[in-house]
DNA sequence: ACAAGTGTACTATAGTCATAGCACAATGAT
DNA sequence: ATCATTGTGCTATGACTATAGTACACTTGT
């Protein structure tokens, strides 16, 4: 199973970082349909926030159509949620999001734009 | 004086986004020492929030040291608040960090590199 | 049948962000 | 002196996020 990881200095709710790094899995395939994703404490104990908070995350993907879940048994990745995890426009939003998270520290560390763009072109090797 | 402008989708607090605007156009000689900037009013006007967001945006700056506020006159930037007090090498150090932080978060949720130095290359306008 | 593990549902508390509205104090132009 | 403009300070409200704790119901393996 994939690493989940929270960014705690990110402006962006912990449930959404959850939601966006299980859609980011299903939608690039380390996820498959009828996967059993962790449980919601052994989630909330391995990235150290509260249960509710990854129910929140869960209950979100269910409403999207990405998750099943079953009661007392667990979280499952829905069968045919493979294709249309993302839309191109979730995606997008997604990257939008991303980006003006780091622009906005950039900044606040004194970055211009362009600087920090060929900070990222260097590191393409 | 400089645009300000605030994305209201994003995640980041209005009156974050505003300070980042200030210290980036500070930082980049576009606002200069002694400058006044806009009144709350005006700028709360401006940017469609409430006055007390923009309270709350200079306030904080102040608290950085970078503004000086004048009751019944205005809001300055602070005198010597131009010249950064960081190192050459802390700066490049600093933007490093950060860049990696950012690539890895993003490859967490599938972006490539290439993806994301294109959106961020459109968010130079 | 039982126990352990799982999801569900609820209440309460707290912090941050933003809005709304009001009264007060200092400045600057006239 | 007066008045419009400016910043200051306060209270209250609402939405959202997250935490804490509890009780309950279903599934699975034994």
């Amino acid at each position: 199973m994939i690493d989940f990881v929270l960014d705690k200095r990110s402006p962006v709710p912990f449930y959404r970082q959850i939601a966006d790094q299980v859609l980011a899995g299903v939608s690039r395939g380390a996820i498959a349909p009828g996967d059993r994703l962790p449980t919601i404490r052994e989630m909330a104990v391995n990235l150290e926030v509260n249960p509710n908070t990854v129910v929140k995350a869960y209950s979100y993907l269910e409403m999207m159509g990405v998750l099943d879940t079953q009661q007392g048994s667990g979280v499952y990745v829905r069968r045919g949620a493979a294709s249309g995890a993302l839309s191109e426009t979730e995606r997008r939003r997604m990257l939008g999001d991303l980006c003006r998270d780091f622009v906005g520290r950039a900044q606040t560390l004194g970055f211009d734009l362009a600087e920090v763009v060929e900070r990222l072109e260097q590191m393409r090797g």
